[in-house]
DNA sequence: AATGAATGAGGTTTCATTCAT
DNA sequence: AATGAATGAAACCTCATTCAT
């Protein structure tokens, strides 16, 4: 069998994806509202049915999108912070250079900024949101930010308490994804070391 | 004329700002493609055609929403920067003095968070509030910076250059608005003293 | 005021009748499923949104369209059995005389095989045929037979027992309706007549 | 080759059949519109293009539903005209022992109920339906009637005009099948028998 | 000026039918 | 012959907008 022969749930399963990128760039484009089922199976190439084959109904796809999305974000971002280190700042470092990829990939703030955009509509979708991504690394900072404060690192040993303090300037440069250089922001790593450097009481090597 | 008479066109004046609070509060709810006319016009008390009557369309009414509900900000965002006070410290004290307020407000992050989820369809909306509201604050708050990095106030003075650094933890705290405490966050003006410790070389008195 | 000035409420009761009688129209021609609300709203000389502001959905103008036909059906046979007569026969032939006009208009039977035909989609509908049109009638007439019996007009007394063979053949000329020339029936009034005299002893005068 | 062996053509008829069965099932159920051809597939254990390998479309696998189940219904009511008896009433008496098994089949209520309802969807089913079962029927019992009248056995003799007067309690007991119970009939036998007893002269033995 | 009935374009969803495997 | 994924026509229903009253 030739490599380009696909069997046919092969075939279904690349035609699922196509509806997903697909879908991903109409939403994105349009919202939820304003996307049209029409669009999104012209784009990927199949009749508007086809669609339908795959997912119950619009809300459906539009979940499968942002969760799809999501997968790799979470994963990401879990993965940063499972690897030791000898400071918490080298964590911390560590982390951002697995997260900063991320950044670079333009779809990355194109979905978060659609979860944002649509969770008045899909509150099911910000729940989801809130447990597995924004709970679990908020939790997960602050333990980093506790053991910094006891190991003294902290300038301001009080920012353990507030992780959103940490992470505030990456979460807004992730949502504002690309544009930063409108408020004058054209190294985001740059800003980013800055950033710890004024959190973190020793100089990085 | 008795205070309690109105005048025709105060009359009217009158009518099109309950259309404008009715339409807020539907926006807000439901955002804008889900919202529909009859509903706000229901509960501004008019009919749907009055609704035409002041407005455009669709559209236009919800350019009104968010730019009436912009102006107080705006202001107030401006007002906090005329003040003169001796450190960039005090001044940044004192904006968050005049900014806080506006936090506890919950509609102000209601109709920020509707400018950033309907930005994709507006872009002039989106154009309007960078205009308006961001760019000028970026450019204040940059000056402010560097005046303080030449006073030697800053613990990190190469955060001159990243305004976003100072404002990231406000942005994204009105944007939450009220839903903090879900990420460990109760008293958000602690949280906020505790970052500008961290960024200001002298204690507060 | 002019004749032809119609109120507004009365224009609106107008369209209200037209739809409704457009739909009967149309239901009867094609049967619930393949009938269009278009087809419907063409007929009424009303646009498709306007059937909307009347009716909740398709099966809401079905529902009412069959209320609307039946309620003449029910007050008639109910009002032929108020009146007091000597005879169980005569009260039978007072019956007919009242309900032998409604067959001879087409719409009944086409709205009464309308709902037998769509029994299967609309149970709700059957409940109220039988509770409202199948049950007291059977009842009443029962009523009357155990009083023909007691009187000894009956050929077969045991037929008090059974309402439904005295009703039988008018059920079926009702839904047949116009089409019983095809078994050979012309004079429907006259098949009747024998069907009486076999059921009651005394000859009418 | 063995019994339990079927050659390919046993095998395809077997198909067809579970086709119609499953076909009959679903129409009875829902009425041909809301049919949904993939149900019926699904019921009858076949992929739904292999019904479009047995019928042309859901109108054709519709029409040889009724005609398949017509097929024993007429077989029978033709078979029971064919015996010969000493009097019309015992012919007659000879039918209803025939007639009535088909009563307590389920089926033929259903299916005649089916036919009744769609028949403003298909005339052509309407025409096969009374040039088949109506028409015949009609006229052999017109026949017998005659008879009993020339041999003075009915009580009104002038019913022999109206074949209908005779065969409508047990074609609405057909069609009404298993709900007679709710206008108060418990036992269908005997409502027929007292019916004759009405219409004919002599008691039976 | 205010009303709200009427309009009809537009979008989602269903499902009979086809056809490549 | 059998399958079931794919198609796309068709129909319901919504709602922004208009306009006669």
């Amino acid at each position: 069998m030739s490599p380009t022969r696909l069997t046919r749930s092969e075939k279904a399963q690349e035609r699922r994806e196509a509806i997903v990128e697909a879908a991903t760039a109409e939403f994105v484009a349009n919202g939820f509202a304003a996307t049209r089922i029409e669009d999104i199976a012209a784009r990927a190439g199949v009749a508007k049915g086809t669609v339908y084959l795959n997912f119950a109904d619009k809300r459906d796809l539009f979940e499968s999108v942002v969760k799809t999305r999501m997968l790799p974000i979470v994963a990401t971002i879990g993965a940063g912070f499972e690897r030791a280190h000898d400071t918490v700042r080298e964590t911390v470092e560590a982390l951002l250079d697995v997260a900063l990829p991320l950044l670079s990939e333009p779809r990355t703030g194109d979905i978060l900024r659609l979860v944002v955009s649509e969770s008045i509509r899909f509150p099911d979708l910000t729940g989801f949101y809130r447990r597995e991504v924004i709970g679990p690394t908020a939790a997960r900072m602050g333990g980093l930010l506790k053991r910094a404060a006891a190991a003294g690192e902290l300038t301001t040993p009080a920012a353990a308490d507030y992780p959103l303090l940490v992470v505030a300037p990456l979460i807004l440069a992730i949502v504002a994804n690309g544009r930063l250089q409108e408020v004058g922001v054209t190294d985001m790593r740059a800003m980013l070391r800055t950033h710890l450097d004024g959190l973190f009481a020793g100089r990085r090597s």
